[in-house]
RNA sequence: GCGGGCGUGAUGGAAUGGUAGACAUACCAGACUUAAAAUCUGGAGGCCGAAUGGCCGUGCGGGUUCAAGUCCCGCCGCCCGCACCA
């Protein structure tokens, strides 16, 4: 059969009764849908006194598509939010749009059309796609960033920052499309080249806007440790990222007499196997020696020519040039070190200029080998500090700590203890200073780009760079732009430019540049709990909803978003927008895992794969009976066609199905892999349920067999124990899995009509988080009046977890021999007697005394012999 | 190179240090059916055995413990993040 277009009739079988209706998710969502609208069951209010919940799921970018990973994103979500309705409390579950970026006017370059237009054509095209699924979402709260009433609110933001000190200008080197002409991303350049134009990408001075973020370093790093309830492997990406060191920062004074080179290190104890001092390129002393110099004019250009990438970093070669000057050794004036420029040194981390010390780096090492420095041994060098020695790679270790130990008469201290002794040593000596360094840097927002957030300040002749006025916020975008041409459409508008100046009043002109579309998605969620108000925030709301409660999305986001966010609750703290129990405002984080398929493909005539959709393949073959290769699950993406559209499973087996096999199987942060088997399984157990429940309410009057209704009672109450844990602790899998358990105790149980009926509405409940519709169909059929949304969630009688007689495993020396059946509560010498009176116990035994007895009470017994 | 995670049947996976493999898929058998599908019932880690049962078993090798998938040490493999960061 395939699976992607199964029919939801012919599933009434003969035993059924006529008056019988089969599951069709097709005839129900829909209905529920409304009922929930028409209730306003989503609408988020603040009355009631009730505790409030946040929930949020990573707003989607409006690319025109809802995929998998949306829907497993916004079902976990989803399930939250319907749990925390059904305990009582007032729930915030918004939804809105990451709407500015570079899609939009990639699309109006190349299919035509505008960019506005593109964008709102794609959210309604998704929010039309979004609502099958039946997602508790207060839509009175939507909004896209990429409306004014939003960009005007984050412009206003903008100039609080801006006044705050949190926003300067600096001229900033950057990846500079000379094609496009506009600034690239680190991610949009490609091998050297632009990744749309292909032009070789330049290194670029510009002047751009920043925000102070590295003024939080140390502060971003230490409320780490308050996220318990975000995930380890989070932490310690921002950890990574904001990157502190502790060094020595110290001068090598220059033969010549000139300006000292101020170096640091993270590695001060390896000072004695100094072979040289590198500068970077950009250094203020190779600027000046560049002027009367042109072989090192051109060696300097070359090494520009290279782009700022992580991938022209990478495969650059190391260059090195001599500048002539040398420095005394601070240890000992004697001792004389060349300086040599180097363009793997970096001027935007520590002082742009190091010691080399190739004995204990290597990339120092390849450099040394390849100019033929000296590799200084440190032990020699204690004896006789020159660099006489030219041989093998001393291994990096903490020996070389012998000369500080020699020099302060310290003991013997190894790794951190050695490199703080260190520095206290040439503290007291005068050499330098202990300094602590991140290698977290500001976040530079400006974006040549249309399609963003225009950054709302004017450039006056005589005043300079000034803000705009409040009151003239927002500074709309013109819609009258052209994209014929490469650029920024702003920067060659004939009239957006001109305005006057908010100082003097003279005609001024507009900054063109936009802002990066992360600070769009940094305050959003703030936005959310007064998204309408005209100041960025309303307090009282903020003050209510905040802080979001669960946040849910990709690990993806784990550094730039999560840290842009982190800082604009603090910048939104300071400039009086969000309270400050706010400032880290995702109390708990969860990532989870992307949805997968397999990929199917045959070979064109060059062996070049082609590839194709899950649905045009069956049984390992295309409809011609083609075989198809299948290559291991991956992420699904259109350029290898693995993909499945939501919309198709919805209209061939429900949303509730496509919930329920998203939270199936795998835990929610592992990748889960969509099959057609696995998709067509949970329609078939919801099916089920419906079956089974039409069974129950269709013989009113079965009686109970002895002991049945107890026994499935006890599981109910089990059940609704697990369910609940399972939901509470992000372990949908699991909870899934004791849902069917659950349902196949129902299906054999031999009790009473009366207690299965409970059973059947208990499970209802327990499963309405995931499957919502069905479950008030479920709901409605057993005879119950309202909603099981708003219903509240069954609780465990604890009396009931515990059940009278259990079967306890024996062991005999840790290996699991028999089992006894006891009373629950009997006590451990008892329990001792029983285990001791069991025949494999007897025989293991052979007349001797065990040397041991351990009862785990309620667990297991175990006799050591 | 640095940091982190993972490794369990044919497959996805379950298991507060306490009966390994729950639940599901695929598979096998049976019932219903002219038949198929659907549905229902049952089986199933491997090896030996007719069977009661026994031995082995959570990547490999050690260790701690009455008891280890789980904790510790050392390997192997895979995955992810960071990185000319001084």
């Amino acid at each position: 059969m395939d699976a992607y277009h199964a029919s939801n009739t012919s599933l009434l079988c003969k035993k059924d009764s006529p008056a019988m209706t089969p599951y069709s998710a097709a005839d129900i969502e829909e209905k529920w849908q409304h009922a929930w609208d028409n209730a306003r069951v989503f609408h988020a209010t603040r009355e009631g006194g009730k505790p409030k919940y946040y929930v949020l799921e990573m707003f989607p970018y409006p690319s025109g598509r809802i995929h998998m990973g949306h829907v497993r994103n916004y079902t976990m979500g989803d399930v939250v939010a319907r749990y925390k309705i059904a305990t009582g409390h007032n729930v915030l579950h918004p939804m809105g749009w990451d709407a500015f970026g570079m899609p939009a006017e990639n699309a109006a370059m190349a299919i035509g059309g505008h960019p506005k237009d593109w964008t709102y054509g794609n959210i309604d095209d998704m929010r039309a796609q979004m609502k099958p699924l039946g997602l508790s979402i207060d839509w009175s709260r939507e909004f896209a960033t990429c409306d004014p009433e939003y960009y005007g609110q984050q412009q206003a933001l903008f100039l609080d920052m801006l006044e705050q000190g949190l926003i300067y200008r600096k001229n900033a080197v950057v990846n500079w499309d000379p094609v496009d002409m506009t600034v690239l991303a680190n991610e949009q350049v490609e091998q050297g080249r632009g990744w749309r134009s292909g032009a070789l990408v330049e290194r670029r001075e510009l002047t751009q806007w920043f925000f102070k973020i590295s003024d939080y370093s140390e502060e971003l790093l230490s409320a780490l440790d308050g996220l318990e309830n975000w995930p380890a492997k989070v932490r310690l990406m921002q950890e990574n990222w904001i990157g502190k060191s502790r060094g020595l920062q110290f001068s090598f004074e220059r033969v010549d007499g000139g300006e000292p080179i101020e170096v640091y290190t993270t590695r001060p104890d390896t000072l004695m196997g100094a072979s040289f001092v590198g500068i970077s390129p950009d250094h203020p002393i190779a600027k000046t020696l560049e002027a009367g110099n042109p072989e090192l004019a051109t060696f300097l250009a070359e090494c520009r020519k290279v782009g700022t990438t992580e991938e022209a970093i990478e495969t650059a070669e190391k260059l090195g040039h001599d500048t002539g000057l040398r420095v005394k050794h601070p240890l000992n004036p004697d001792w004389e070190l060349p300086v040599w420029i180097a363009n793997f040194i970096l001027m935007d981390y520590g002082t742009g200029a190091i010691f080399a010390c190739p004995a204990h780096d290597q990339r120092d090492l390849d450099f040394c080998r390849k100019y033929d420095l000296p590799v200084i041994d440190t032990f020699q060098a204690l004896e006789n500090p020159k660099p006489v020695e030219r041989h093998a790679f001393v291994p990096p270790k903490t020996e070389n700590v012998q000369w500080i130990n020699h020099f302060a008469g310290l003991d013997q201290a190894t790794g951190q203890e050695a490199i703080d002794k260190t520095i206290a040593f040439c503290e007291s000596h005068g050499i330098g200073t202990g300094v602590t360094k991140y290698r977290l840097r500001d976040w530079g927002l400006s974006r040549q780009r249309y399609w963003g957030c225009p950054i709302p300040v004017v450039h006056c002749d005589s005043c300079g760079v000034v803000p705009e006025r409040k009151q003239n916020l927002p500074i709309e975008l013109p819609y009258d732009v052209t994209f014929d041409q490469p650029g920024n459409p702003l920067d060659r508008h004939p009239t957006w430019r001109g305005c006057t100046c908010p100082e003097c009043g003279d005609p001024a002109l507009r900054e063109t540049d936009t802002m990066d579309t992360f600070v769009d998605s940094s305050w959003y969620y703030a936005r959310f709990t007064a998204p309408h108000a005209d100041t960025p925030t309303d307090m009282a709301e903020a003050n209510y909803w905040m802080n979001v409660d669960q946040y849910i999305g990709g690990i993806e986001h784990a550094i730039l978003h999560l840290l842009y966010s982190r800082f604009f609750a603090r910048a939104m703290h300071l400039t009086g927008h969000l309270p400050a129990k706010a400032i880290e405002p995702f109390d708990a984080l969860f990532t989870q895992g992307m949805v997968t398929h397999e990929i199917y493909l045959t070979r064109d005539a060059n062996n070049r794969p082609l590839y194709h959709l899950p649905e045009e393949v069956t049984d390992g073959k295309l409809a011609d009976g083609t075989p198809v290769e299948i290559i291991a699950s991956a992420k699904m993406s259109k350029s290898k066609k693995n993909v499945v559209d939501p919309i198709n499973i919805i209209s061939a087996y429900g949303a509730d199905t496509a919930r329920w096999f998203v939270l199936s199987d795998s835990p929610p942060e592992r990748d889960v892999e969509w099959t057609a088997a696995g998709a067509d399984a949970a329609h078939k157990h919801l099916s089920r349920v419906h079956r089974l429940t039409s069974q129950i309410i269709a013989d009113p009057a079965e009686a109970a067999t002895q002991g049945a209704d107890e026994a499935l009672l006890r599981e109910m109450h089990k059940t609704i124990h697990d369910v609940t844990v399972g939901i509470d602790s992000f372990g949908f899998n699991a909870a899934i899995a004791r849902l069917y358990a659950f349902t196949n105790t129902l299906a054999k149980s031999k009790a009473g009509s009366d207690t299965k009926h409970k059973a059947a509405t208990t499970l209802a409940q327990l499963m309405s988080p995931m499957t919502p519709h069905l479950s008030e169909e479920l709901w409605q059929m057993l005879g119950h009046k309202g909603l099981i949304t708003t219903a509240p969630w069954p609780e465990a009688d604890a009396a009931l977890l515990v059940d009278d007689t259990i079967t306890l495993p024996i062991q005999i020396n840790g290996k699991r021999r028999a089992e006894i059946s006891v009373p629950a509560d009997m006590d451990k010498s008892e329990v001792e007697k029983a285990a001791l009176a069991v025949d494999a116990v007897i025989k293991a035994l052979d007349g001797a005394r065990p040397r041991k007895i351990i009862v785990v009470p309620g667990r297991i017994v175990n006799v050591v012999i």
